[in-house]
Order: structure tokens, then sequence, then C-alpha cells
DNA sequence: CTGGGGATGGGGCCC
DNA sequence: CGGGCCCCATCCCCA
């Protein structure tokens, strides 16, 4: 007995929830776009994202051998079988495809394209011919003899670059290297629109975020052989899957990004440069870092206790829900999205207030957890696409730039939040830290602190930097992240938090390799070589490499027990 | 098993 | 806008 539509109807709701983001557990990146997908589809379509997804949930793709256009419609084959017949399928088209699948070892579907072009004959597939100007196809040649990830990865940086120019020229039309660079440009300015009022530079925003994809997965196979820590994606799968899907859920809210079936998330550029290769860390790699990578898995577990705890970064919790509630189309209710750890027994029916609550109160204290609007909450169907919502007022804006610029009208006393319970500036586990704090450090003169926020007294050098401060007591965050849709006060922190979500670390430890997101941490990091100390107990003598773990340690002579 | 220490990640915020 | 520092939280190792 089989039901004869069985595997066709499974692949039209894996590619519908690919649509949105459901369940999608790896990112693909190519170039400047980023791919959501689910990883037991790609390891059962090619051998070479078996090997790569194995270790990684942020995959990157040498973007001289597949450009996004070109993996979008790879993306497509495999969730369809189907390659979309229009007239973009020149043999130019063709060419790049059965290049990209070549590349990514999707041997039926270069198989396809070898039959296309051969049907079409032009194909040098399998007797290689001497094109007009008298030059070897090297596309052919290398489509006929696939190259292997690893195949490619041995080559020499030198030679595999001039590979890829020799497959760049015959790959690509004028047509697609201009949209190559088009696209990236682009993209670059639809970064966040704060970025991208920054302009392109000519260069592709991520560089100017300090984003390097390239350091974080390194194009080619080396995932495939030996993970390197950075190599090792920092998100868990299933914060990866809601990133995405998140990301999903609001873009088709807000049409801000209007992802449609395997478009690629925009995220706002990426290097048009060629892909380098990875540092050479494995031999420097410290027991501690074989350690860490033993853990991982832990870690990603982890992060699934967290985000049942609701320890998670509020908006990525409650975009967990969100995603659900949201989705356009009918019959996705919170009933069948489900981004629930794979042990989450108590599941997340209620999870939507745990999330809120206890998400916002371990990272904010719960201070802001009705004080600032995040673009879910404001989210109305009446709103339309003004989703930045001001609370006083109730106007929706389009964008957070005008939101700002909208806040800043107000007068103080509106913009303040007139909360006497909370604003028992400094609180509590605040003072106490100070004063564990003052044991290390002097408490700042406030002699030539002349500019003092009226909220709560807090002094400061500069008018910018009260500026900046009172923004603290704003009803708004206006810098929303755009993969999660977490808000932030600051722009900086909000680059920051993008890091972490592509898992890139552009500081390395020129000891042992290992990357950091931010460079005061590999500065602190560097002091686990150098075996300073420069932090010193004043009670029992201990000394410690970080600050912060001196005050863990004064805590402790403190604390009742 | 427990507590302390080493190390790391993420967010807030000031300079 | 980046650097730096503070906070909290967490993990692992080890005594």
């Amino acid at each position: 007995m089989e039901l004869p539509n069985h595997a066709k109807q499974l692949l039209l709701q894996l590619n519908q929830q690919r649509a949105k983001g459901y369940l999608c557990d790896v990112i693909i990146v190519v170039e400047n776009a980023l791919f959501r997908a689910h990883k037991n589809i790609l390891a059962a379509s090619s051998i070479y994202f078996k090997s790569l997804i194995l270790h990684d949930n942020l995959i990157n793709l040498d973007t001289d051998m597949v450009n996004p256009s070109v993996f979008r419609q790879i993306l497509d084959f495999i969730y369809t079988g189907k390659l979309l017949s229009s007239d973009q399928f020149s043999d130019h088209n063709f060419n790049a495809l059965l290049t990209a699948a070549s590349y990514l070892q999707l041997h039926d579907l270069a198989a396809l394209c070898r039959k296309k072009l051969k049907r079409n004959g032009r194909s040098l597939l399998n007797k290689p011919t001497t094109s007009t100007n008298g030059r070897t196809s090297r596309n052919q040649r290398l489509s006929s003899t696939p190259v292997t990830p690893n195949q490619m990865s041995g080559l020499k940086d030198s030679d595999k670059t001039k590979r890829h120019e020799e497959l760049l020229k015959d790959d690509l039309s004028e047509d697609e290297m201009f949209v190559r660079n088009a696209h990236c440009a682009t993209s670059a300015n639809s970064l966040s629109p704060s970025t991208s009022k920054n302009g392109s530079n000519g260069s592709c925003g991520m560089q100017e975020l300090g984003l390097d994809l390239s350091k974080k997965s390194p194009s080619g196979s080396t995932a495939t052989e030996e993970v390197s820590p950075s190599s090792i994606p920092q998100e868990s799968p299933q914060s990866a899957s809601e990133s995405i899907a998140n990301s999903a859920s609001f873009d088709e809210n807000t049409n801000t990004q209007n992802l449609t079936s395997g478009e690629p998330m925009e995220l706002g550029g990426g290097e048009c440069e060629e892909s380098q290769p990875p540092p050479d860390v494995d031999q420097h790699k410290s027991s501690r870092q074989v350690a860490r990578q033993r853990r991982q898995p832990k870690s990603e577990g982890r992060k699934c206790e967290d985000a049942e705890r609701g320890t998670l970064p509020n908006g990525v919790a409650k975009r967990l829900n969100v995603a659900g509630e949201r989705l356009p189309g009918g019959g996705h209710g919170n009933s069948e999205v489900s981004f629930q750890c794979k042990d989450d027994e108590e599941g997340l029916e209620n999870g939507q207030e745990q999330s809120e609550e206890s998400g916002q109160s371990e990272s904010d204290g719960g201070r802001n957890s009705t004080n600032y609007v995040y673009r879910q909450e404001g989210f109305e169907p009446a709103l339309g696409d003004n989703l930045y919502v001001c609370i006083p007022c109730g106007k929706g804006f389009p964008s957070s730039e005008e939101l700002n610029a909208h806040v800043e009208t107000h007068t103080e006393e509106e913009l303040y939040i007139k909360e006497e319970e909370d604003d028992s500036y400094p609180k509590e586990d605040e003072v106490e830290a100070e004063d564990l704090s003052s044991q290390i450090t002097h408490v700042h003169s406030t002699e030539s602190r002349r500019f003092s926020c009226s909220v709560c007294n807090k002094s400061y050098k500069d008018p910018a930097t009260l500026r900046q401060h009172e923004k603290t007591h704003w009803l708004t965050r206006p810098f929303p992240c755009n993969i999660c849709g977490k808000m932030f006060t600051q722009r900086g922190t909000m680059t920051r938090h993008m890091r972490s979500h592509l898992g890139l670390k552009p500081f390395a430890c020129d000891e042992c390799g290992m990357r950091f997101t931010r460079q005061y941490r590999l500065t602190e990091h560097m002091r686990v070589h150098s075996g300073e100390k420069p932090y010193e107990c004043q009670l029992c003598g201990g000394k410690f490499t970080q600050q912060r773990n001196l005050i863990s340690h004064l805590r402790m002579h403190t604390s009742p027990s």
C-alpha cells in the first residue's frame, strides 16, 4: 500500500516551511544574501552539504562558485525537484547552475544542466571543444569532472583563485557580473536604515559593520575536515532557526524585506571580495579549545534551556512566539508553529508571557518590560506598515529613524518614564555591585560632570553623553536587530548583537586562533596566554586575570555564607 | 556532590 | 562609532 503523492506532499510542506522559516536550522550565506533551509533536506540532497552542516549552522558558500540568484534556483530545485522554466535560463545561467551544482555535489541537478546544455547544442561537457576565441571552456571541463570541495580546497590559493577567475569568465555573462556587483551595492543600501544611511562606499555593508562572513565560515571544505573553533557557530540550531523564522515572520508582516520562497534575506550587504581561506589555527589549538569544541553541543543545549527559562534575549524569545502567531495565510497558528527545543517538555503554550516577562527581567532587571516598544507589540493590523509605535502618543512610523525623530518632538516630560517604583536609581543590586567595584576602582569625580540627567540625576562630562544616556529613559528603542527584531538603544549595541547572530568573530587570538566578537574579549583572553593576573583581591591576595572574576570572588567574601 | 576558580557570551552604557 | 568596562549568566574543571 502506498500513497501516490506522499513524497510530493512532503516536499511541498517542507518548501512551505522553508518559505516561512519554520524549523529552519541552517543559514546559507552566499555573498551578501542569507538563505534559510533545513539541514535534513540539504544533507539528503548533497554529500557536500551533509558534511558542511554537520558542524555548522551557518554555511558560507564560495562566492566564486555560486552566486545568490543561482543558489536561489538551486534551493528551489532541492525543495521541489524542478528547475523553474523562464527566460532567465540562458546557457549562461545553466553554466552557472552547472558550476554551482558541481561545486555543491548536486549530481542530479548537474546532470540536468548538462542535458539541457547538450540539448542546446552548446554543451562541451563531455567533449571539450574550442570556443570561438580559441579557448577551451574550463567551465565545461570542470563540469564534466566535477570538482569536489575537497579537491578545490586542496588547490593552492593562487590556483584556486585562478581557477575561480577562469570559471567566472566562462560561467557568468556580463550581465551576471553586473548583477553581482549591483546586488552588492543595493544590498548595502538595504541594510538597516541606519546603516544604509551612511552609504556603502562601494563596499558591502558587512565590512562596515565589521562583519566578516568569510572569517566565520570559510568557503571550501574546511568544515568538512576539521572544525576549527571559529567555524563552530555560537548560535545553536535552535536560535538560528528562531532568528531566521522570526526574521521571516516580521519580514512578511512589515514587507520590509518581502521574503519569498528561497529569496535571500538581504542582510544588508556582504563582502564582495573573494572569500578568504580560513586562518590555519588548528595546529595552535589549545586543549581548552578542543574541550570547548567537545562541549559545543552542550552549550547548544544550554541555549535551549535558556529559551525554556526565558533567559534568552527578550527579543529572541518573544519573536519565537510572535512568529507563530502572525504568519500570514492562515493555517499557521501557534499549534503548528513550534520552535521549541526538541527536549522541551513544558512547551510554549504559555511561553509568550514567560518569555516576555522572564526574558526581560533577566537582562534588564524587568525595568523595561513595560517601557520599551517592540515592533511586534506595536504590530496592529490598523497600523499597516507603521510598525514602530510611539507609546506616549500611539503614533506608528514605518521606520525606526522616523520614530526616533518623532520621539524627539515630545517634551521631556512626556518622554521620560514616570515610574516611581522602578526609578530607585541605583537599584539595590547595583548598589551592591558598586560597593564591590569601588574596592577595585575609584568613583568618578563628579566635579567635571556638569550635565546631569533630569530623570536619574546621573551626571556627565558632555551634553552628547548626557543625551545618549537620556535615551535609556526613552520609551522606545530605535535600533532593531534585522534578524531577531530585538530593539536596542544604541546602534553599536545592535551591531554587536548582530555579530552574535551570525557567529561573526572578527577578533582572533594570535596565539591560539580563538576568535571573539569583541576586541575587549580578546584583550581579556590574551591574559590566559600571558599569565598576567592584574586583579588582586585585597582580602585574601588572590589574583585574577579578569576583573569580573575578581568581583565574583569578592562577592564570595562578602556573601553571608 | 559541592563550591570555587577560570573562562566565555551577551546586553547596557559611558567615554 | 568603536573601545572599554560593567553587569549577569553559564559552562567546565578541579579540589
